[in-house]
DNA sequence: CAACTACTTGAACGATTGTTCCACAAGTTT
DNA sequence: AAACTTGTGGAACAATCGTTCAAGTAGTTG
C-alpha cells in the first residue's frame, strides 16, 4: 500500500533540509550550495539536486520547515501563561544558547523580504499570535510582537547579549503597560 | 600639497560602495560580486578589487556607509520634533518608498550578527538615540526602539506594508502609553 | 517475472567567481 | 627631468558553482 521508498524519500529530504539549517546556523544563508549541504548531511551532492530541482527550492523549504517550528514554539509560549518572566526566558536563550539559530532565522526572515510567495510563512507566527492571544488592545499588543523583533535583532548585534533578567522589564512594560517589573523577584 | 590622485582615489572609492548598496538593494547581498558591483558603477573589475582587497572589505565599508547615513536620518527625526507622526511617517516612507533601502540595511545589519568587528557600526544609531534622547524611561526607550526595528522588519515581509496612519497609533501608544493616539487627527 | 517507479550516484559541462599579475598612464616630489 | 607614488585595466588562474546526464540499484505493482 504505502511505498516505503517514498517514506524513505521523505525522511532523506527532510534530513538534507535540516543539514540546509545547520549550514546557516554555522556559514550564513551564503555558505548554503548544493555541495556544502550535501557533504553536510552526508549524502551526495546530488542528493541535494534531486530532492530540490534549484538552489532556490531547499532555501524555501528551510524557510518554511523553520517557520513551523517558530510557530510552535510561540504557541508553547502562550499555553505556558505568557507571563513576562516566561516570555523574557525566551528570548534571552534566543539570543545566547540559540543564537546561531536565531541568526538563521532572521537571514531566512529577510529572504521572505524579496519573494513575496514566502511571506505569508515568514509571518505565520505573527497571524497565529494574533489568533490565539485575541488581544484587548489590538494596538498594544501589535507594539509587542514588533518589540519582540526589534529585542531579538538588536540581541544579536549586541556586543554582550542581554540576559534574562535585563530582558524582562521591558517586556513587562509592553505587556503591563509603565513599569511594574515583577516586584517579588526585585531584592530590596 | 595635497594629492590630486588621492582625492580622486577617494572618490572612485566612494562611489563603489555606492554602486554596492544599489546592487544590494536591487538583488540582496548575494548579488555582490567585484564584477556586478564594478559593473554597477561603470569601472573595470580591478578597480573594484583595487580599493577592497576581498569582497568582505567591500561589504564592510558598505556597512559602515550605510550606518552612517541611518544616524543622520536618525537624528533629524529627533530635531524634527520626534513626535508620533513624524516618526510614523519616516517608518511608513522606509517600508515603501524606499522599501529596497530597508531591506538592504537589514541585510547588513545581520552581517554585523556574524562579525563582531562591525556590531558598533551596526547599532551605533540605537546608542545615538539614548545620547540625544535622555530618556525620563529608560526602559519604555528601550522598548520603543526595539519596537521600531520590529515595525521596520515586519512592514517588509507584510502582504501590504503599512502607511503612516497605521503605523502611528502604534508609535503612538509606545510614546505616550496606552491608547491617547493625537485625537486631533481623529475624524469623529 | 516483467514492467514500472523511485531513488542513487559519479562524472562532467559551461559559467562565474575572487583574486593575482603586470605593463602602463598619470600625478607628485625632489 | 628623474624618481616616486598612485591609480588603471586587460588578461588570466585555479576554484567553485548549479545543474545535467546517464547508467544503475532497489523497491512496488500487475
Amino acid at each position: 500500500m504505502i511505498d516505503g521508498r517514498k517514506a524513505r524519500g521523505e525522511k532523506k529530504r527532510r534530513a538534507i533540509v535540516e543539514a540546509a539549517l545547520r549550514v546557516i546556523e554555522r556559514e550564513g544563508i551564503a555558505g548554503v550550495t548544493h555541495r556544502s549541504v550535501a557533504r553536510e548531511a552526508g549524502v551526495p551532492t546530488t542528493a541535494s539536486t534531486y530532492y530540490f530541482a534549484t538552489l532556490d527550492d531547499l532555501l524555501i523549504a528551510t524557510l518554511l520547515w523553520v517557520a513551523e517550528e517558530l510557530c510552535e514554539d510561540m504557541l508553547k509560549i502562550v499555553a505556558s501563561g505568557g507571563n513576562p518572566r516566561e516570555i523574557a526566558r525566551f528570548l534571552a536563550r534566543a539570543v545566547n544558547e540559540n543564537r546561531a539559530r536565531t541568526l538563521a532565522e532572521y537571514e531566512l526572515y529577510l529572504l521572505a523580504g524579496r519573494r513575496p510567495e514566502l511571506k505569508a510563512a515568514a509571518r505565520r507566527w505573527l497571524d497565529l499570535a494574533v489568533e490565539v492571544s485575541r488581544p484587548a488592545d489590538p494596538v498594544a499588543f501589535r507594539a509587542f510582537l514588533a518589540a519582540v523583533d526589534g529585542l531579538l535583532i538588536q540581541g544579536l548585534i549586541a556586543d554582550v547579549a542581554p540576559n534574562e533578567d535585563e530582558l524582562e522589564p521591558i517586556v513587562s512594560f509592553l505587556i503591563c503597560g509603565r513599569d511594574d517589573s515583577t516586584p517579588e523577584t526585585r531584592e530590596q
